[in-house]
DNA sequence: GTTGCCATGTAAACTGTTACATGATTTC
DNA sequence: GAAATCATGTAACAGTTTACATGGCAAC
């Protein structure tokens, strides 16, 4: 019986059980997708992709599979690893998700297709909006406050901040819409 | 004589220098600046702040001052900090940079105002446009070719990244123009 | 006079970076 | 047969997170 069941992962590792939910890869093919798609803001080093890999492991989260022609070895994701995928898929937005992990988010969101219900997808979706809403609402009323005591560069800088916020709004609005006809 | 004086420093050691560069301040208000402000992305903990500004002491970019009427310890930048933060900021913008590190670039923008001439600022800016410009094209093209293969939410995910660098782009040439007309 | 904020740090565990190292297989 | 790519790792180092720890000062 263990005392802390709950494990702690970092980014990465949920990239990684990600790419491998739907076909077993081997390491260096994960690399690669790091390296040359766009996932590239994931690091692709040996360094950190092989312990990840052990770790991801450790947790019996993947396992290593042989496939019966190639004879290569290729990590492919347990039970347990689609548990967990999916709990962090559903896990709820939180405000501090929106302000300052967006990619995150997006990874989930990219990813979640064939493992979360569409209702719970489209959840997903109005939950971020409604949040984005929010926070934008919150920047431009810091703005007019504050935006005549700020120099040039540092308006201009805010100013992209709600901009970038606008727009991932925006796309939150296209997408559900893109969900429901479907 | 030193083999080596390249120094290294993380983003977080020039988003603090950043900080500094016009008025010292403590260690305590550094971090506070970090989860209050618009620079909540940098870590705060004291276990990060601390550290970061042993190790710019240890470069001798900042020095420690006393202020008469308070007696509270404060961090100030030095003449070689002041000439790494404007190296930084003048540092040639990489297609890589404008792929992967787009919250740095903005960094480098929002502070360069009062070291930089307004050329090179300009300059600045129209650079990122211009990789900003290829980027997109790249991303579109790469779209056109595979969208059809890629799954729905693969697809928006997709759509986000396009998204999200036309509008860094239509924030360029709009900061281009409030520069020139200033 | 106690609550809360100002203020500065340390220690352990973990993650990631960089560089090194090796060998198999494929392609020209 | 050489070069490039596939493939898997290790070691040293640096930076971050989390938790712990302490003490002064101000406000109510």
């Amino acid at each position: 019986m263990k005392k802390d069941n709950t494990i702690k992962l970092t980014l990465l590792d949920f990239a990684i059980l990600c790419l491998i939910q739907n076909q077993p890869l081997t390491g260096y093919r994960i690399r690669k997708m790091f390296e040359e798609t766009a996932l590239g803001s994931y690091s692709s080093s040996p360094g950190t992709i092989y312990p990840a890999l052990k770790r991801l492991e450790k947790f019996e989260l993947i396992e290593k599979i042989t496939q019966e022609n190639t004879s290569k070895m290729h990590f492919k994701i347990t039970l347990k690893g689609i548990f967990n995928l999916k709990k962090w898929f559903l896990k709820p937005i939180e405000k501090e998700d929106v302000e300052k992990k967006v990619p995150e988010l997006l990874l989930r969101f990219g990813f979640m297709e064939t493992l979360i219900e569409k209702k719970d997808r489209v959840h997903f979706l109005h939950s971020f909006k409604d949040l984005l809403v929010n926070y934008i609402a919150n920047l431009e009323r810091y703005y007019q406050k504050e935006s005549n005591n700020m120099p040039l560069h540092g308006k201009l800088a805010f100013q992209y901040g709600i901009d970038s916020n606008i727009t991932t709004l925006e796309w939150c609005e296209r997408s559900i819409e893109q969900l429901k006809s479907n």
